[in-house]
DNA sequence: AGGACGATTAACT
DNA sequence: GTTAATCGTCCTC
């Protein structure tokens, strides 16, 4: 069962660290493939300069401006495709950038997905990686989350944040770039290496957000 | 109509 | 550390 829409209705930073440690399935010919989410991205639209919303609503981004429990999917360098979750309320821009997981069911055809992984770590280390290994692309781009019949589903959604997260500086942007929006597990090999942006790692001990 | 560039990856030196 | 690959999207003319 998917989760209910209502859990998605808030904002990016408060969905961004629960959705550490969710459970993401995709059901893509005929095979199912299933990742624990270790990193993640915060983007809110129209305030956030890095959010591909930020300048109002294009065909591309419609899906962002609509109800939460959305898959937003896009093509970036002529060649990757990269997944998010749609959250907040309806008409609010805001989304999640799935960055990396470790694949927890369908190795095997993540594996002939994506030939180039040396290791089980490498599967969905990158969103370009998570994308591919789902099969998340042109096909699920928009696909409704929430629908019992989806192609993609969540299978758990922690109700409360891990106990410990990092956070830091975004990878890959040019603006906002000491905006600390993105959250990983710590010692997870599935998460990508740090890369030009930030260096800085911030620990979180607790909870963070609101519950 | 034309062009710059990107929420990246893989394969190099 | 560096760079090619490759094309949809969006901005400018």
């Amino acid at each position: 069962m998917p989760v209910a829409r209502e859990r998605f209705g808030i904002d990016s930073l408060r969905l961004a660290p629960r959705l550490l440690g969710a459970v993401l399935v995709s059901e893509v010919g005929g095979e199912r493939v299933a990742v624990r989410i270790t990193e993640v991205e915060a983007y809110a639209g129209t305030d956030d300069p890095a959010s591909h919303a930020f300048r109002g609503p294009t065909p591309r981004t419609a899906i962002m401006f609509g109800p939460p429990g959305f898959l937003y999917c896009y093509f970036t360098y002529g060649m990757h495709w990269c997944a998010n979750v749609v959250c907040g309320r309806d008409g609010v821009a805001s989304a999640v950038l799935l960055r990396a997981g470790e694949i927890v069911a369908g190795e095997a055809v993540a594996q002939s997905r994506r030939p180039a992984a040396k290791t089980a770590r490498d599967l969905a280390r990158g969103p370009a990686r998570l994308a591919s290994a789902l099969a998340l692309g042109r096909e699920t781009d928009g696909a409704d989350l929430c629908d019992p019949a989806s192609a993609v589903w969540f299978e758990s959604l922690p109700s409360r944040p891990a106990r410990e997260i990092c956070s830091g500086p975004r990878v890959g942007i040019s603006v906002a770039t000491d905006w600390p929006w993105r959250f990983w597990l710590p010692n997870e090999p599935s998460v990508s290496a740090f890369k030009p942006g930030g260096r800085k790692r911030v620990v979180t001990t607790g909870q963070t957000g609101q519950p």
